[in-house]
DNA sequence: AATAAATAGTTACCCAAGGTAACCATTTTG
DNA sequence: CAAAATGGTTACCTTGGGTAACTATTTATT
């Protein structure tokens, strides 16, 4: 078997149990995984428009109506005013802002646990190959 | 921000546009990928039952059930008679050997595409990281 | 040998997380 | 100013997973 072959193999195998174990922890917070990584843009990022958010996770604009709003339900997202009466750009509440902190806590101490024994620059490596990976899927789909 | 972090991140962010783009490449094969991991599972190791596809997919016995059902109702997968009258034992069918023989042969194009410009040495770090990853998530969980 | 426990699988439900098609409002462009 | 583009929503559908409760069979215990 070539290289390349596991790699794809090993990639998904990796998936489930850590998605599984992702959303025990957020559990805790009444969260899922899709609903924390927008969190986790707007943490990066401030404030973004559901146009934005749909482009960074890859899905489509319903799906992110849909997240969000239950975002909103839980009051961890809040809308702000803009502009274009169009958009929809959100933040996070002052509550969504202490629920990042918290989460962030838990899983920091969670992803150092399963990184052990891994060095900086393998982690780099990784890192770069997953965002190379990422780039040529993306250009060869469109 | 930390490098274990940004792994995370990464990891998760390049899932969907790689799921999607081979679901897409599935189309052809009337497969999705939940149905094709079984089949890659059971072209490595000849025969398998529902049980072990569980653990080995880290998936619950009913899914199991589901997706061979389906497969067995594509005529890619057929069930071997065996002692144990419990246990379901399939393996791929004349049809499945030619239908993974394809897919691989797409698979592997693809996959190669998107692997421009990483040396094997990283290819075989990152594997080696995603093992390790997937070990310690599975120790700690259970 | 008879009973209890374990194992393999199925059935009947439920839910998260995505998708498409069609649509409304608003803004931008020709 | 009409047409096209953009941002978002609604309604409906699908994949792919889950749990609880069950049957059938095998293995272990008494």
């Amino acid at each position: 078997m070539d290289a390349h072959r596991h790699f794809f193999h090993k990639y998904f195998t990796l998936y489930r149990p850590f998605v599984n174990e992702l959303n025990r922890m957020l559990e805790d917070y009444n969260l899922y995984y899709a609903q924390w990584s927008i969190m986790y843009y707007l943490d990066v990022y401030q404030s973004m428009t559901l146009v934005e958010l749909s482009k960074m996770l890859y899905v489509e604009k319903p799906t992110v109506t849909r997240t969000v709003n239950a975002l909103i339900k839980l009051d961890y997202v809040e809308q702000i005013p803009v502009r274009d009466k169009r958009e929809k750009r959100i933040q996070l509440s002052k509550t969504g802002v202490h629920v990042v902190q918290e989460v962030r806590k838990v899983f920091d101490q969670y992803e150092q646990e399963i990184m052990t024994g891994i060095s900086n620059e393998d982690q780099a490596t990784v890192i770069r190959v997953m965002e190379t990976v990422r780039d040529n899927i993306i250009r060869k789909g469109d």
